[in-house]
Order: C-alpha cells, then structure tokens, then sequence
DNA sequence: TCTTTACGTTACATACCGTAACGTAATCAA
DNA sequence: TTGATTACGTTACGGTATGTAACGTAAAGA
C-alpha cells in the first residue's frame, strides 16, 4: 500500500542525513486535500463500486495523472481517504470493563456511522484483499497495531482477575469489530445505542470470570 | 436482484391456472450451468473486483447478451453464482445449546471457507447495498429468512430456561456471523476448529442464564 | 407453415484505465 | 540570473469493459 501522501522525504541511503526536502517543485498539499476529500464524498454518495479516478479527478479539479503520481490506484486511494479520518483516540480507562468495552464499540462504531462508509470500507478490504501484496501489509499497518492497543482494555481486566485467564484479549476486539461491521455492512443496519448496549453486553458475561465455587458456568445442558 | 435463471414460469394472475410452458424456444439449461461455473471459478482465481461480464462468457463459451438476458449486472450475476451453491441446512437440535450453536458456527465458516469465497460474499455485499434498491430485497429473501430459522435453537434454549429472556435470539446469530465474515474477510484468516470453538464459547457463556443465587453476574467492577 | 423466443455474432457509442509526452510553474543550488 | 529538478494540467494513446441493438439461425409449440 502506497499511503502516499504521507511519506517523509526518504533518508539518505549514503550519508545516513535526516536528507532535508528533496529537490524540484514541492507536491501541492492542497491537491491531496481536495483528492481525498473528493474520493470521500463520491464514496458516500454512490458507493465504492461506482468510484472512478476519473470522477475523482473531476470533482477535484485535477488531472488524472495527478492522481497516479500519488497513488496506486482507486483502492490505495480510497482506503487513504476513508482512513485520514480516523483520528487514533486514547485506550478507555475508565476502572470499568463494560464501560471500557463500551467506548471501544462506540469508537468503532462511529466509523461506521455512516452505512455507506461502512459498506466502503467492507468493500476495500475486499478488494485489497484480492492481491496476496498489500492485503496483509493494510492489516498489519492499519488495523493489527489498533487491536493490540485497545487490547490493553481486556488485559486489565484479566490482571485483576475480572476476565477469564484463557481469553484471548484480540479477539474480544475483534468480535466487537465483527459484530458492528456485520450490522453495518451486511445488515445495512444504523449503530444505535442499543446495538452497542447488546453487544458490550454479550461479550462482557461471555469473558467475565465465573464466581469461585463457580468452575462450570457454561454446564448449560438440559 | 434478478435470480434470473431459477424463475419459475409466472402463473397466469386471470385463470390462476399452472400456465405451462411459455411459447418459444426454451432457454438452455446448460448455459445457466457454464456461465454460474465460469463466475464462480473467476470470482474465486481474481477477485471479485476482477470479474467482468466479459471474461465470464468467455470462459463460459457464450455471447455477452446471453448473460444480459438473464441477470442485470454482475452483482446479480455473482450473487446467484456464490449462493446457489449453499445447500439449505437443517436446523441443529442436539439437545445441547452449545452443541447446536457450535453447528451453526461451522455452516457457517463452512460458506467462508475459501478465502477468496469470503471476500467475495463480502465484495457482494458491499456493492448490492449501493443500491437501495435491491439491498433489502437480497437480505430479506436470502440472509433473514435463514437467520430466523437458525434463531429457533436460542429460542428454544430459552424455554428450557438455559438462556436468558432478554437475549435477542437474532442477535446471537448475527454475532456468530459477524465474526466469522470479520476474521475470513477482513482479517483474511482461515476458518479453524479453535476460532469456531473460542466463538461459540464466547457467546455461550455470553447468553447463558446466570446461576439462580447470583444475579449479578456482570458486576465485575473492580 | 407460422409465431415466438433463445442464441451467437457483430457492431456501436460510451466510459474508464494506466501511461506517455508536452508546456508551464515552483523550488533550490550554483 | 541561470540551470536543474520536480509538480501540475492538458492532451493523446491503445486497451478493455460496458450495455444495447440488429441480424440470421435454431428450437419449441400451434
């Protein structure tokens, strides 16, 4: 994945400088803005499939070779530009399991807010996942390294003993993940309060710990 | 969403007879056959996002408006190709809650097991609900219709007491969905035996009623 | 034989792709 | 100021896919 507009002026392979701003005239910071804003909205407006670089550079009043000078193509770009605006927000402390859970499914939640976002974002894992390259890269840069941060949430709680030892903490994330992506994407279904009071719900009696003359809490045969 | 090939020929809405055999030549069973095999070999080697109308009546040695005539696009196209082959499964009842959801968990991974089946089941998904229209219709006709079956074994876990009232039984095979579409798709894992089975322990223990003297099996404040 | 529909072929206008070439603009170094 | 270097917009190119139309031929029933 190119994730272009971001990257530094490269260091010097030789002299191992900080090798200050490269030579000729610099990239106009503008055309990245209204590139990746353009990209988002047609996005939204009619969904990941009908998004053309073409109509990108249009809306954006750029040339199309523009466009290729930054990006590799209409999924680098439009993952760029649905991602710009995830700001990373603090892991939850709040003392509370369920409430921490919570906020992390209200975090994930708000990413999708919009279904068409959402869908969007279904749709360029999807296809970035086509090529064997960049799929794990996109994975491994963009959302592993997230989980693993909010993943601290769920070790806490297993430290002080509230969650169940044998609990893989990623996959507490990653269901909360799964959950709301299904209702966003699949379901075409609006991130209501209630969705996500269910779901912090589920997960928070599916990992707690059971009380201690409590070993079998899941003897749950008939 | 078209379902072109499968229409039955439409009952006559004057006689309410049968209405036998429209006039005309008949359309040819094995082009139905070799244009859904060409799809679905395409979608599985390249891609979704790779597939074309084209490329599909090449491989399948058939005229581009053959195909036109019987799907709208290739949305409805690889959408018939992908779920025609996900045979209708009964409904588990081992008599064991447990049992019967780690049973829809692997029909389930079973419809993801191909990587590139997933993404592609995903890339549908994504791209039907561009459209308003036909988004409702593919999952009130395919998904629901299985999901409400399949919620008869939290039902009736529920009258048995071994889960709780207030547990949607939708929701508990939503999450069973979700996150199995979120590891295949997004994360691009396979569907092993560990991640069926830490599923369904998750959710089980997540719905399970609690012990009668301990109502509160969620105060894990610490 | 007549009617009706299916099929393959060919053709058409449209659109997008990805890249190349050109002239002009912006920036830095000599 | 001059030269080198890169960015940008424009134009153009060959290639591919789209969705539709028109044609002749094939297959079925009346």
């Amino acid at each position: 994945m190119n994730h272009g507009p971001g990257a530094a002026p490269p260091p010097d392979p030789l002299t191992d400088a900080p090798a200050g701003r490269p030579p000729g005239r610099p990239r106009d910071t503008a055309v990245d803005a209204a590139v990746l804003a353009a990209a988002r909205e047609l996005v939204v407006e009619s969904g990941y499939g009908s998004v053309s670089i073409e109509a990108v550079a249009r809306r954006a009043g750029v040339g199309r070779p523009t466009i290729y000078r930054r990006w590799a193509g209409k999924t680098d770009l439009v993952f760029d530009a649905l991602f710009e605006a995830t700001e990373t927000v603090p892991v939850p402390d709040t003392g509370d399991v369920r409430s921490d859970l919570a906020s992390v499914a209200r975090v994930v939640a708000g990413d999708l807010a919009s279904p068409a976002a959402a869908r969007a974002l279904v749709a360029v894992m999807a296809d970035v996942g086509a090529d064997g390259d960049g799929a794990t890269r996109v994975r491994d840069e963009t959302i592993l390294p997230r989980v693993a941060e909010l993943a601290t949430v769920v070790e806490r709680a297993q430290q002080h003993g509230v969650v169940r030892r044998d609990v893989e903490p990623d996959m507490v994330l990653h269901a909360i993940a799964g959950v709301l992506y299904y209702h966003a994407a699949v379901l075409g279904r609006a991130m209501t309060d209630e969705l996500i009071e269910s779901v912090t719900e589920l997960l928070v009696r599916g990992i707690a710990t059971p009380r201690p003359a409590d070993d079998d809490a899941t003897g749950v045969r008939r």
